[in-house]
RNA sequence: GCACCCGUAGUUCAGAGGAUAGAACACAGCGUUGCGGACGCUGAAGUCGGGGGUUCGAGUCCCUCCGGGUGCACCA
């Protein structure tokens, strides 16, 4: 495919140049939105029309003309078989391509050929990215809204590995400030020196909750209480500092069993308790430079007025770092360690103003790498009952969710084969797929309504959809009683074989995976290729509807075993970079 | 008040400045002595929040108004 684009883009600016004698380099080529109008399209002649005092018709029809008489094929292949069956102008102007037979089947060696790397590119090569992602406070579980977060940053850094890039997946614990503290406060006073008699980061939790219910009752008073044991913890009092890694440290240990579940995973931690001390020297440079002042109290504050952002308070008046000041170090220190090309924080939307200021203070200080700073700002996710209010009790925490999930795919799975070996591995799977898929299928920056019950259903585009149409497509290369590694490939083999409506159909959407995969890297929206699987998984299935494929004649039968066998390593492939892993049987 | 995000079918969502705005759910029908009917096919359903503008061309870009959400100094 994405050869194909660059051949056809050389040889529209050859045809440009030997009808009008121009050097044109603005080629675009898209991929016509209605598909009967071909696999590509161009629309150089409205571009050219008014350079050339003629109609974008004329233009296109003298182009057509032109392009059709090259026999466009790869250089590369002795076999000079045509790229494009089709070459044609529209009245309006726009050019249509469609490419030819022979192109598509031979994009079934591709797939064979290329396994599980097919799709993958390679503009990330030798660069390296950091991800951010997940970054929770370790005084509660994990609830809904973190789940999102684990999965696109974990989705984004799949889909940009697979574009090449060295990916560096990070968490960064937010385990120091007040806000652990209402955790601890609230063990010591009543926890009774106890251990967790559940998951350990709700017992965790459960004492978070306390803290908020005791202080609307008594808030003088516990404030008071909490700013001592913080001022305790930052003065390094050997009690307190005991049970802050015991509290933590449940945490960390309830999470793991979460994180596992939901296929999230990191290459490195960092603990912003590691940066209590951090940021003075660059405060310091900030002030110097102009972009920052101490005010009366002794707090030193950034003027972003001019920037049209909100002052930002950089240090407090007693001098110790703020959120901002430790993210600023562990910035530059990533810098220095991993000379990063991009470095993304997967944080949610209401955060925006927070990185604006982030970026600019960068920007002003001088550091050259501020414009690799990217924010992916994502949406809220709300139950159809209505958003989540810790106040109001009614945060949904993921492992709750995920064991809904897990309940409901149970009941939808009555009908599988009895043959499945491992019904709680394969359950668990289709649980995570329903879960991973009806959050990664939405764009980032919509809002999700959450609904348990759709999401899980296996009609509709749903994961388990997707699950499903791959597990039958297996079980036809199964009884085909075909080895996998004997299924090949090649134009001699097809030549002759004269495709049905569904299968072109099919063939011509695969082409697009790659460049689907490559979009979805680049503007970091794994939706894409959730849309794409659907759309795909469709086709794949009005195909299996109509066109049978063990009782075909024995050529054609083995043309349409490798064409199911390349569809389901495409839906195998898609669904890996959302973070789901598929089954075999279901 | 200022700033940012969102507004597309009854509902949940896709639409990479292009051609007649697409799916799914729900609704009304139909289909296998064929490979997993957990599927497929057909139908009905839209003033793309309103109004201006830019463009050969706007759901998409700009302005403005309306509606919803979020953020605005020593929390993270």
């Amino acid at each position: 495919m994405e050869n194909a684009l660059l051949i056809l883009r050389e040889n529209i600016r050859e045809s440009i140049k030997n009808i009008y004698n121009l050097d044109f380099e603005e080629i675009s080529i898209e991929r016509p939105e209605n598909e009967k109008y071909g696999d590509l399209a161009t629309n150089v002649a409205f571009l050219l029309a008014k350079k050339l005092f003629k109609s974008p018709g004329e233009i296109a029809m003298d182009l057509a003309h032109e392009l059709k008489s090259y026999n466009i094929s790869f250089e590369c292949d002795p076999s000079n078989y045509p790229v494009f069956s089709d070459i044609e102008a529209v009245s309006t102007g726009f050019i249509n391509f469609r490419f030819s037979d022979y192109f598509l089947k031979n994009q079934l060696s591709e797939v064979l050929k290329k396994g599980d790397s097919y799709g993958s590119g390679k503009s990330g090569e030798g660069k390296v990215i950091i991800v951010e992602y997940s970054a929770p406070n370790p005084n509660k579980p994990l609830h809904i809204g973190h789940s999102r977060n684990n999965f696109l940053g974990s989705s984004i850094s799949e889909v940009l590995s697979f574009s090449g890039y060295n990916v560096v997946r990070m968490n960064y614990m937010n385990d120091w400030g007040t806000h652990i503290c209402k955790s601890m406060l609230m063990y010591k006073k009543y926890g009774n020196g106890q251990n967790p008699d559940k998951k350990p980061d709700h017992f965790v939790g459960d004492f978070y909750r306390m803290y908020e219910i005791e202080h609307e009752k008594n808030p003088e008073e516990l404030d008071k209480e909490l700013a001592q044991m913080f001022k305790d913890m930052e003065n390094g009092k050997k009690e307190i500092i005991d049970l802050w890694k015991k509290i933590t440290g449940w945490a960390y240990e309830g999470w793991e069993e979460t994180y596992e579940n939901e296929n999230v995973f990191f290459d490195v931690c960092e603990y912003q308790s590691n940066y209590t001390k951090a940021g003075k020297d660059i405060i310091d440079f900030a002030i110097k430079k102009g972009i920052a002042e101490r005010d009366s109290t002794g707090a030193v504050i950034a003027r972003l007025g001019k920037y049209g952002l909100p002052d930002k308070v950089l240090l407090r008046s007693d001098g110790t770092p703020i959120y901002i000041t430790q993210d600023i170090q562990l910035a530059k220190d990533n810098f220095e360690k991993y000379n990063f090309e991009k470095r993304i924080y997967v944080v949610d939307k209401r955060q925006s103003d927070y990185f604006k200021q982030l970026f600019k203070l960068f920007e002003l200080l001088g550091f050259k790498w501020s414009d690799r700073l990217y924010h992916l700002a994502y949406g809220w996710v709300s139950l159809p009952e209505g958003a989540m209010s810790s106040r109001a009790g009614t945060v949904v925490n993921a492992d709750d969710v995920f064991k809904k999930i897990l309940e409901l795919e149970k009941g939808e799975m009555k009908n599988s084969l009895k043959e499945v070996s491992d019904p709680d591995g394969t359950g668990k799977k289709i649980a995570l797929s329903a879960y991973r898929y009806g959050m990664l299928k939405i764009d980032p920056k919509q809002d999700i309504v959450f609904d348990i019950n759709s999401v899980t259903k296996f009609e509709g585009n749903t994961g388990p959809y997707l699950m499903y149409t791959y597990a039958r497509a297996m079980s036809i290369i199964e009884k085909a009683g075909i080895g996998v590694s004997s299924l090949e490939s090649n134009i001699e083999l097809f030549e002759n074989i004269e495709m049905r409506e569904e299968e072109i159909s099919l063939l011509r959407f695969m082409c697009t995976f790659s460049r689907t995969v490559s979009l979805s890297a680049d503007t970091m929206s794994p939706h894409l290729i959730a849309n794409f699987l659907y759309d795909f998984g469709q086709r794949f299935n009005s195909f299996y509807g109509e066109v049978p494929v063990l009782n075909a004649e024995e050529s054609v039968k083995f043309f349409r075993l490798v064409l199911v066998y390349c569809s389901a390593q495409v839906i195998k492939n898609g669904l890996k970079l959302l973070g789901i892993d598929v089954v075999e049987k279901m």
